[in-house]
DNA sequence: GATAGAAATAAACGAACGTTCATTTAATTG
DNA sequence: CAATTAAATGAACGTTCGTTTATTTCTATC
């Protein structure tokens, strides 16, 4: 046996690549074998190399793709024209909106930052850098015009970040509370951080 | 060669205890060896299995004695008669302290319950449930004497958490702000999220 | 001071790892 | 339709893995 018919390239790279990121979040990097991701993707092991170099590129490659494509939804996402208060909701609601439809790709671009090798550890620590910069002149902008009431832009940026992040490790589709009303409450908890005085 | 001079079975087991916690947190507990963990430890691979019977065990320990220390000490930390003002924010600087002083068993306990077997998880899942009680029941308390104003107290209660625990991703030693100084920032960051109404 | 037990070594176990390679088959190109 | 290329197989490469075992050395006990 070799090639089976009705194959393509393109297709089975993509299927890896949706293979690895399933695996790589459920178990972590390194405890994924290459035999294992080709048997997932119905496939041999082998097969894998003629779409990715290594391991370690596949994961890279997940992970570039990843913050590459948060950031360019976010440049769409954005509306420049907002006030700062109007501008952080909507930032707010983006984030969850956008992070649980991707649990997996953000739960292993925080877990595996450590499994990537240094150069490739850089690339995605900027990418991930620039993001953060979104919320945190977002909050310079408020405190400058008096909307906010920051108690430190840094800590405030890194608190909402977490805070927002962390429920894609407890939220469940059929929980208690429906996503809108998570968000709903998220977007208040986000304006009492702030120190926003009116609900603009 | 065979046993060395001066040995002895509690020191090892402790030290091997202690390099296994600092290698699992630098880089997952599926790319640490038990070789890697005896070289650090000054010792043959197969010493280690006179005093763990498996890595799994290891690793499976080191989370138990985590929680449980943890657990232990805030019942130590506790002060039943505090309002629920007070009592937050002495939560708030406990967990600010303990999490800072133990990241790394922190960073594990967080990072590698997916590398625990079932039964091993769940021992260590209901030890979580106990800690988030602490915080939920303060916020309970101050929601119905009055002096918080809370939003949601589940979705309240794991904000607080992921928030305070996101530090110790962020958190140098010769950071722009102290710890005191961080520690001031979440302490008020938390009130705000609690909407509490004075400073008691 | 002989003896029992604890703690280590060194070597080996089979299994699994990431990766390579010769080969085969299907699809594409001229 | 022949030639080329792309995509897969399956076996093999040398390493490394977690763990076990026989043996040796040190420590503690009576």
């Amino acid at each position: 046996m070799a090639r089976r018919a009705g194959s393509s390239g393109a297709e089975t790279a993509e299927k890896v690549r949706n293979v690895a990121l399933e695996l790589f979040a459920r178990s972590g990097y390194a405890a994924v074998s290459m035999r294992a991701i080709a048997a997932e993707t119905g496939v041999q092991a082998g097969a894998i190399y003629n779409h990715f170099p290594t391991k370690q590129h596949l994961l890279h490659e997940l992970l570039v793709v990843h913050m590459e494509t948060l950031l360019k939804a976010w440049e769409e996402a954005d509306q420049p024209g907002l006030s700062a208060p109007a501008a952080l909701e909507h930032f707010v609601r983006f984030h969850i909106r956008y992070h649980l439809d991707r649990s997996r790709e953000v739960f292993i671009s925080y877990m595996e930052l450590r499994s990537l090798e240094d150069e490739n550890f850089s690339v995605i620590e900027r990418l991930r850098r620039s993001y953060e910069k979104v919320p945190h002149a977002i909050l310079d902008r408020g405190a400058a015009d008096g909307s906010f009431e920051i108690l430190d832009p840094q800590v405030t940026t890194m608190a909402i970040i977490a805070m927002l992040t962390g429920m894609t490790t407890w939220y469940r589709e059929n929980g208690r509370l429906s996503l809108d009303e998570i968000e709903a409450v998220y977007v208040r908890l986000v304006k009492r951080l702030v120190g926003q005085k009116k609900e603009d």
